[in-house]
DNA sequence: TAAAATTGCACAACCGATTGTGCTTCTGCG
DNA sequence: CGCAGAAGCACAATCGGTTGTGCAATTTTA
């Protein structure tokens, strides 16, 4: 029954689509409604709805009727009012993705999302949250009041909140890459993914410096009170157990994703230790980012005593001075799992995606 | 008069933002409508629509009604049908930003476009084009019979044909990064940009080899029938014409902006050039990645033979083994000033926007 | 050949807002 | 007191589609 919601196409635009170039520019008169073709076409105006929305079998007029108010709609170059049809249907055609901001790792979901929702002759609609929880509620709000088909939500603050917001507001939606416990939600198998980049960047360490301090790995960033940054947390505790037999708190620091505090938590990590561990585990790309205006700033040899791994895929990350080993979230793979979900259940299930080990060479 | 249209806000969403938490997640029933509160009111629907959306004055509504309409409508947790509105008033509170893709530049202008549009109370609707005229052309077609308010075009491919269908919808548009001749534009000065750029490589050049092909700067990438890329084409020219005299065709490559095509010319480039040139002048960010593919494989002491600029901003460009000048271009303002463009203006004027040069440290 | 079923279509209500118009009631002024 | 004008509001049309229903013409069945 979502699976209709989604897959539920007009095929009036299909149909007319191949219209000579110039007819398009024809007219500089009000646009033509169906009751224009109606009348032009010497039938009524429900008989055109239905010739060009497809429903025509279902009420009974004859193809010939059809065929001849496609070819007059075709040549006037009609196309249909939306809000016309959404206020009557109450289904808009929209559909949504809530992004917190547009990183790379976010534009690229919101790449494949534009897409899909194009391919299913929709139309996407892409707001950023900026992260506040207010907001999101508010765009939520305002998406309803535009009857929007559904609402995919990627890294929100709130899930719960919001799923109870769409659930009355009966909006189907599904949550990407931040898990909600009420609603079909695809994130990438973060425990599994961190567990991978520690184990490479256990293996990639330089050789001990004697100080236990140093001799350690670091999680550094994120918010540990989001599943994301906790399960990665949890990942990179396996596998620092497995290698090492313990972990300490102050191995992790996990309070935000601001690039500005990354620069500012290396510099005084750097300034404790006398150096840079010889480990570093870097959740997300923005962190990245703001590490790395720090780490930049060292000479060379001091960058080749420690060894690099970044929760997320950035391409430049292979060009610096020292190897970065990095995990590609698969973003087309989630945005289709979760279109998939949306399409064929609503019941609060958790898929988790397996993302990929970008071994830097060393 | 394009001004209203930007400008015009229905205040009933501000009016009723206040509401308690409880009272949104109250109702599982259908949503209210104006005559709901009408007959909670005692009012008619006429009234209740003028005191939500601020007419109520000009329609001498008194203020005690309003008042208590407003009242009514806030403790229901009424909001406004779009669609409903939209199609009475034929304005649908949608402005669109159609963009190439989503590289770092362009979701750059996507956040602050974002930001600006949802500060005016409007819903943006931010859509990829794929650099495809088709599609282009579809996605405009698709927002008409929206009866979208406005759209920004950023870097679209055909931008005379854009203006011209537009113009025949009577939907009020602009152009950002890349100019169109029948409508109001807001570009990077890319001229004047790559002046600056150009200049500084050909002062960061490192000592001659004695080889006349090698001891030069080479122009990389972009799309030379573009007018962004033509004008960074002349501003370059400029530069070296100023320092060695001329230019040679053979010193400017702007064919494509693909990643692929970069990294294999200046595979090429270097091949037949039997090592790095002694300056390369890049062009957008993607050249950059694409370029950077080939240049990261090559051993330290090479890549201190070139002078690299970019132009575009990448973050990353500062922490690479190499320095790399870069230009930044100023999306806020881009986008700032086509909204005011849009907001004042019809006529096709161009506006150029200064960029910021990013001297790296060498 | 009449009754029944089916085909082909038109009519009109409806979605939920906005807006032109007009009917009361009230106020002010001569 | 009478009348003009304003104040306060309700009615109904309207935007452009969709959809339930009904009627006539045609075809099928008995």
């Amino acid at each position: 029954m979502l699976q209709s919601i989604m897959s539920f196409v007009h095929p009036v635009n299909h149909i007319l689509k191949n219209v000579p170039e110039g007819l398009l520019f024809m007219s500089n008169k009000q646009k033509e409604t169906i009751y224009d073709i109606a009348q032009k076409a010497g039938a009524s105006a429900s008989t055109v709805s239905a010739a060009l929305n497809g429903t025509w079998k279902k009420r009974r007029i004859s193809e010939k009727t059809a065929q001849r108010i496609i070819q007059i709609a075709r040549e006037q170059g009609y196309t249909t009012n939306n809000q016309a049809r959404a206020l009557r249907t109450s289904r808009s055609g929209l559909v949504a993705l809530l992004v917190p901001e547009y990183n790379r790792f976010f534009s690229n979901i919101a790449q494949t999302f534009s897409q899909e929702v194009r391919a299913r002759n929709l139309c996407p609609v892409i707001i950023s949250t900026e992260r506040d929880p207010k907001e999101e509620r508010h765009i939520v709000e305002d998406l309803s009041n535009w009857q929007i088909d559904s609402i995919f939500f990627v890294g929100s603050v709130s899930p719960e909140d919001l799923s109870r917001q769409c659930k009355d507001a009966q909006i189907p939606h599904v949550f990407v890459d931040q898990p909600c416990a009420l609603a079909p939600s695809v994130v990438t198998d973060n425990r599994a993914g961190a567990l991978m980049l520690t184990q490479q960047i256990l293996a990639s360490m330089p050789a001990a410096t004697g100080d236990p301090l140093r001799d350690r790995v670091y999680f550094l960033g994120g918010d540990r009170r989001l599943p994301s940054t906790y399960n990665r947390i949890e990942g990179f505790s396996e596998a620092i157990r497995a290698h090492a037999g313990s972990v300490a708190p102050d191995q992790i620091i996990a309070r935000t994703y601001a690039k500005d505090a990354a620069t500012q938590t290396i510099a005084d990590l750097y300034g404790q230790l006398g150096g840079l561990p010889r480990g570093l585990f870097i959740n997300s790309d923005s962190v990245f980012e703001g590490a790395m205006r720090f780490i930049a700033t060292l000479p060379e040899d001091e960058l080749q005593t420690c060894a690099f791994g970044c929760f997320d895929y950035e391409p430049f990350g292979q060009l610096l001075r020292f190897p970065v080993h990095m995990i590609r979230q698969r973003h087309k793979k989630l945005v289709q799992r979760a279109f998939w979900h949306l399409e064929h259940t609503t019941t609060p299930v958790l898929e988790q995606i397996e993302p990929e080990l970008y071994r830097a060479k060393t």
